[in-house]
DNA sequence: GTGGTCTAGACCACA
DNA sequence: GTGGTCTAGACCACA
């Protein structure tokens, strides 16, 4: 369900927060669905559980998923966080516009290239 | 001309290859230009000149400057940098159109984004 | 397992480079075995921390070790590696064999040369 | 004659040497002809003349020229030179065969290797 | 404990 | 004066 890439230069905690991220913006994991626990998920990917810890302390802050003392974390309501994602995937669109120009390339050939590849690369 | 930004969470060697390479890339420097040398820039931006070291050390592996020992540091030729910062602008491209998709964000609102902002932000 | 010359001219950091490459080449080190630590390898060698970071920093940008922030350093998968080797080595051949016309020795002579001491020198 | 490149990381001083050892081996120089005068070629190159002063140097400690007090630098007797630099060439022949096996590359691969390029690479 | 970055300062080769 | 290497030592993020 979650793999660790020990060659990816970013830290383990990020990957952790991320993949988890993406699972709930998915819909893989839906509104109020329980989360593995620390301990579990640490001796399943064989890693510090103070990591797993961070990673989790940062998807409740980023509103993602929140903790019940005692039961457990669970998936917040997904609703605000679809849109939040969409902010930042056109914030990120955004930057990259701007190194674009810089470059001296075009809307135009922005445009084309995205319709060229339709986005379908892996 | 290069300014350091202290809040800024990248290393200031990085922040310092990414204002030359830029300055390079705009054409402020062109080719067989000379550098500032390392110990004024270091002066300069009261910086450690290993860091600015660094810095250079990593523009001339990466094919922006060459040095000639004794006498400085130069701006190569620009004409196969520009090419690859396109190549390399069009690889993030992909990747935000990617998570875009996955955001369930289409093509055409995409399109209508670029074409809104023409990339006139910051 | 490592030995600095001092007496060599080539800088230290290049030194441990090397040796590590050949002990990756070698397979005396193989896929996933962690490197000396950082600080660990500086104090056998009595040799400045920065110094060895550098050459692990040229090992991991050159691919063969990457790094696993607060776990250490690790050896690359190998099998590309030992093809690029053999490219360069065929690289440096070529132009040994370019010197060599030059000075008038002919394609038969080396080819007696190499049968000859078979690479048993040291 | 004579071209440096700057965007050659070796020290200048080096590049004039090796040009002009090239020069006399090739048979371009010939025994007993005049080099051309340290302040000249200095102008000529847009090189500082204490640069010059050292591959001159060099090439009278390696027995290539020899000087005149008063009247200038003149080719050495080439005979012996050439023999030199027969085994030079052979030298860095077994040092390439030495890496080579070392990869795993057989004798038989680089006999083959350098027949089927004769050599004729730029 | 592990690597990453940075400063301060020295000494060297090269021009 | 110019870059290149190295040491000593600090502080930080990550596990």
């Amino acid at each position: 369900m979650i793999l660790i890439d020990y060659k990816d230069s970013r830290p383990i905690y990020e990957q952790v927060y991320d993949k988890f991220r993406l699972l709930i913006l998915n819909g893989a994991l839906k509104s109020n669905d329980k989360m593995p626990s620390v301990r579990t998920l640490a001796m399943e990917l064989s890693i510090n559980p103070n990591t797993i810890q961070r990673a989790y302390g940062e998807l409740e802050r980023t509103g993602y998923i929140y903790t019940v003392k005692g039961r457990g974390n669970f998936v917040s309501d997904t609703e605000g966080l679809k849109q939040e994602y969409r902010r930042e995937v056109f914030g990120r669109l955004d930057e990259v516009c701007d190194s674009a120009l810089k470059a001296g390339i075009t809307v135009d050939e922005m445009i084309s290239h995205i319709k060229g590849n339709g986005g379908e690369q892996p």
